[in-house]
DNA sequence: CTCAAAATCCTCCATTTGGGGGATACCCCG
DNA sequence: CGGGGTATCCCCCAAATGGAGGATTTTGAG
């Protein structure tokens, strides 16, 4: 039996949800709230597996619910379920500790297909946000620095000096000053610190 | 019509895995090889929807095939089919462009189901591969930083100079560096590009 | 072959950084 | 009340950094 807990605003959503999940065997959803604030304390003392959270709430959006639900039960499950599809909603969530994404378009037996999975250590995605999560790891838009100068930006990350980039490559502490003015200038840079952040932002390393 | 191609070195399973796509209705598969190399030119003039790509392959891995896949056809949908599990292999494959990985004890009906789903816009993954996925997005522990501390990193990332910090929060310079002295300490690095590093990696700021 | 890009090396010099100290003040908790 | 953590300020000094130049050789594509 898979305990279910839901925050949703809509009481109209709400209830439906809840009704269809509790009336599908294998499963219950006997807590529901509209808003985290009122959660909280409840969810603490019945600890669900599962808990499906909307983003747009009165008061504490769906995402700091996430936050704060996960620092008091961090064994729960938190499962997105909203309309908002946008980089922030999505990435926020998932930074705040979700383990799962569904936009509110999932038909029921999907959604119960997702709880189950999630439950087994999957992490339900539809299908965008899927595609939208993954593309995050592959930068379309590629280096515009040579192999050379990739080599060097990368041990430039590690905090390396120029000389001692020099002897792990075989060259002159001269030579890297020359490499690293160069890719600055391609980067928009002025500084290790800028280039180390734009390195790792755009995955050139 | 879904037209799909596959790279694996198992003569039998790439047999067998062919003959069930190809014999499914909807789809087809009658370009399939057992390494990168020998893959590459044919499927540039053939142009298919979707590569179902292995890792481990004799010569050139699945990984650095997936890169070179997408360099010459960046229309196409690679989906990794692999044993491996490991960080390396999935985030390595992700981001070279893979847009889905499945474990090869993928139930040939899901198969089926994550190609269609690869071809719809999704990006299908097994289970546990979700999961690690996502977790990468949720640091687990916290920042051991103080408040004053990340809003210091924080400029510190921008590539600004101790003074520039100092005006922007109103102390002096000295005590920027005091501080900044104890976030090396509390992050065990030595110089700004590591902190950087760290601290992007880590999601401190 | 030819020309451009990439990779290699160098100098001068002001500024920044980081390691080692030390000091005061505040605030909260036990 | 005392102690620990935080925040603020300061010193000295060696090393690293970055901006400005200039130079040569190797490589690769047309």
């Amino acid at each position: 039996m898979i305990h279910v807990a839901l925050i949703e605003d809509d009481p109209d959503i709400r209830k439906t949800l809840a009704l269809i999940i509790d009336g599908t065997p294998g499963y219950s959803c006997t807590h529901h709230y509209p808003d985290v604030e009122s959660a909280l304390d409840p969810l603490h003392s019945f600890q669900p597996d599962v808990v499906l959270m909307d983003i747009n709430l009165p008061g504490m959006s769906g995402i700091e619910g996430v936050k704060e639900l996960k620092e008091k039960l961090p064994s729960v499950d938190v499962l997105m379920l909203s309309i908002q599809e946008d980089d922030h909603s999505v990435f926020e969530s998932l930074r705040m500790g979700a383990t799962g994404y569904l936009v509110k378009s999932t038909p029921p037996t999907q959604l119960l297909q997702a709880i189950q999975e999630v439950q087994q250590g999957g992490a339900p995605m539809s299908a965008h946000i899927a595609r939208k999560v993954l593309s995050y790891f592959h930068p379309s838009r590629r280096s515009p620095l040579t192999p050379r100068e990739s080599e060097i930006l990368r041990l430039l990350c590690e905090g390396q000096t120029y000389s001692s980039i020099g002897e792990a490559l075989f060259i002159s502490g001269h030579t890297v000053r020359s490499h690293i003015k160069n890719i600055y200038q391609k980067l928009y840079v002025n500084s290790r610190a800028e280039a180390v952040k734009k390195a790792l932002k755009d995955k050139l390393i």
